[in-house]
DNA sequence: GATGAATGAGTTTTCATTCAT
DNA sequence: GATGAATGAAAACTCATTCAT
């Protein structure tokens, strides 16, 4: 087994952990779950500032006090928001992977996800976008550490994409991470502003071009097929 | 003079004027000023909700009404921060733009001129970053409009480069745009949060290749001078 | 059953309706009417604007908070004060009614007990004459409503006491109500200002009498033209 | 002279010194009279407490520094807005009581006065009703001073009146002159809260009726015992 | 006299959190 | 575990008054 192999895998165990602490569909029933559902929906909704926790009581439909029989305090529920979805979103990636061959094959299929999954969960990723994000809290948290796993995974692509050179290799991995995840944020940010609905396939394509091949001309130097992915590169005649 | 030649010039010309309405010398006996600059330091320290009123006053050395002699309310205050900044900023981007040819090199130039201002602004990078982007009402202010200048100059810049032949036709600029911006944004988060130092030139070059040539192995296909500086495609052989 | 008759039993029904809306024992137990306790003596002393809600809370012996836990706002408990009054006073009124017989005689006793329930309850007709009175908001509050049908009550016993005869057919209902409130309140302007104590039993003579025959020498005879107009006066033989 | 014409003509020189007092136009480039003009109008409009002295200085087009060279303090100016409407009235009153005999004539005429006054100076009259009479120091100021001199014009002239045979020898002054000024008040609130114009003379009227004869029946004679009880009521003849 | 920027004490109101039941 | 009434410590904002110019 290769070196570049062992560790994605380790990677992917570590993720499989988080997947596995799913539970999978909240139960209604549960009060823990319906007061994080709430949390959820408000939070996005006006901003962790200006939710209050009464307002989170009524729509769970639970007394104030039982809140915090779940949760320390206001912001522990805010961070128990995203550590289900991440765990869901987790397993979404791993099962989405399954049998794809090639690192930007991988790497595109991962900008899907990320842009699939956000479109499907606004009020998460508002959460973790616009509010959780900009707490220096967070960058000790456990939901960090989690998301560090995702974003290490895409780094452990990048660098099994440079070993079977299908990448370049002098490419920073670190930085491609960030052109990718930072990509992706900056073109969502206005939508999630606004609520405006995206076309997610055209996004996927044109995010993908503009990160695989960067600026360069493609007519010249690379053959893209029809569904854009690179298939080779031919100097333009 | 060429059509797009012209547009960039409208676009400066636009960037000129919030640039001209820069109050250059943040004169420190201005209590105007120094109640911004006191805003700016706490604000960037401790986000906006966490920062008091009180401990803008003490800070700036002034009552807690002067506040209010100046700024209708705390959010007025925290929208005053960045505008002397957008000014200045501005000017310092068509500073440096002069006399620079080719899209690439503009590009590469405004790369620089982001990560070297936020370096060396980092409250006004925070308070940006951190607190008004995440705020509906940033997009509807006056600071999103000056901020649409400076991004509308890059998607110029990227389409002057198409029309040069030096950028792929079939690329995004809106995407690029994004790209360029959210990749800044993300590798920045770091030492935003942590205060952390880092390499600015070091961070420009591997900025910059990234997204001039995405993830293309460099050596089959591109041949790229010791500046990084696109000089040519050859078919590896 | 004269038609007047019903229309005082009317007024009666929904001044009864007010009374049975009372809450009879102000438990001092009970927060709710400790702070409206509290607030009537403050405000009766201080006035609106002059009292502070930190004042009332400490007078109740709650926390400050408390006191918005029951009362939207500062004016809500306000209003808040006279509504207990008004259902009391309805009450009062109307047993005192009980078995009077001619309009005069209503009317009589009306002055009486307006007079004794305000000397009964000071604070309470400071607030009412001081304060409310003085605010566009109360008439459009049921507080005025409920007034309102007090107010009622006393048009209909004169407009019963025209149709028996008993008082004169050209009189403006309206007016003798005015005359009879204002009479009232303006005798006892000083003593809610001053403190002052008042024989109460003089004062509804001096008014009734005031009322009755306005100016007219006793045992004289006056001749009025049917504009009203004072034509003559005889002696009664 | 007989007895009570000479103390009617005591409190009119009393009154007469008042009116002598009246600065009768208020000159608009005197800035005091700006000051006070202005504070009139947003006092009656917004009430004293939710008036600002910076909203009163705008509109006397005066810095707000130069307010508290004429008056001590924002209450200083209230007072100082009555002051010379009532030499203004004390003036308008002796002037239309000349030449008119008897006490009831003259008793109308005042009402007339009153009504009239009021309905042309509705900002004076609501300072007057809703800010100045429910203020405590009120009663010890010398506009209230001013104001006991006209109320004891009218008592002079209810005790001419009963001197003269005029009026009923056993009628309380002090009740009746309450009982006009009451019934005035009463009747004017509501247009003062709502701004409603009245037809005063149809008032005068009717309220002189009411006060003149009171309730009892027109053309018929009222049988009342040396206690001003009614003890029956005949039909003239 | 006139100004108006500066003040800071004072007010209402909010809300996370607690705790007796 | 569950409740929700009670708390009281803030916090934003206001405004009468002052005073240097």
């Amino acid at each position: 087994m290769p070196d570049n192999t062992k560790k994605l895998n380790d990677v992917q165990k570590n993720l499989s952990r988080v997947a596995g602490g799913l539970k999978p569909n909240r139960d209604p029933a549960d009060k823990r779950e319906r007061i994080i559902a709430a949390a959820e929906r408000i939070f996005a909704q006006k901003g962790y500032f200006e939710t209050t926790v009464a307002e989170i009581a009524r729509d769970a439909q639970v007394a104030e006090g039982t809140i915090y029989e779940y949760f320390a305090n206001k912001k522990d529920l805010l961070y128990a928001v995203p550590e289900n979805y991440l765990a869901d979103y987790a397993n979404f990636v791993l099962d989405h992977l399954q049998g794809i061959k090639g690192a930007l094959n991988k790497l595109r299929k991962i900008i899907w996800c990320h842009l699939s999954y956000f479109r499907n969960h606004k009020d998460f990723t508002k959460i973790m976008t616009l509010e959780i994000r900009i707490d220096p809290d967070y960058y000790r948290s456990k939901t960090y550490e989690n998301l560090k796993l995702y974003s290490d995974l895409i780094i452990q692509i990048i660098t099994e994409g440079i070993k079977d050179g299908e990448i370049g290799p002098h490419v920073n991995p670190h930085i491609i991470r960030d052109m990718i995840l930072g990509t992706i944020e900056h073109v969502s940010i206005p939508w999630l502003v606004f609520d405006r609905e995206i076309p997610i396939d055209n996004l996927v394509e044109d995010v993908s071009i503009a990160i695989f091949i960067g600026l360069a001309p493609r007519e010249k130097v690379l053959k893209v097929n029809l569904n854009g992915l690179l298939t080779g590169i031919d100097v333009k005649e």
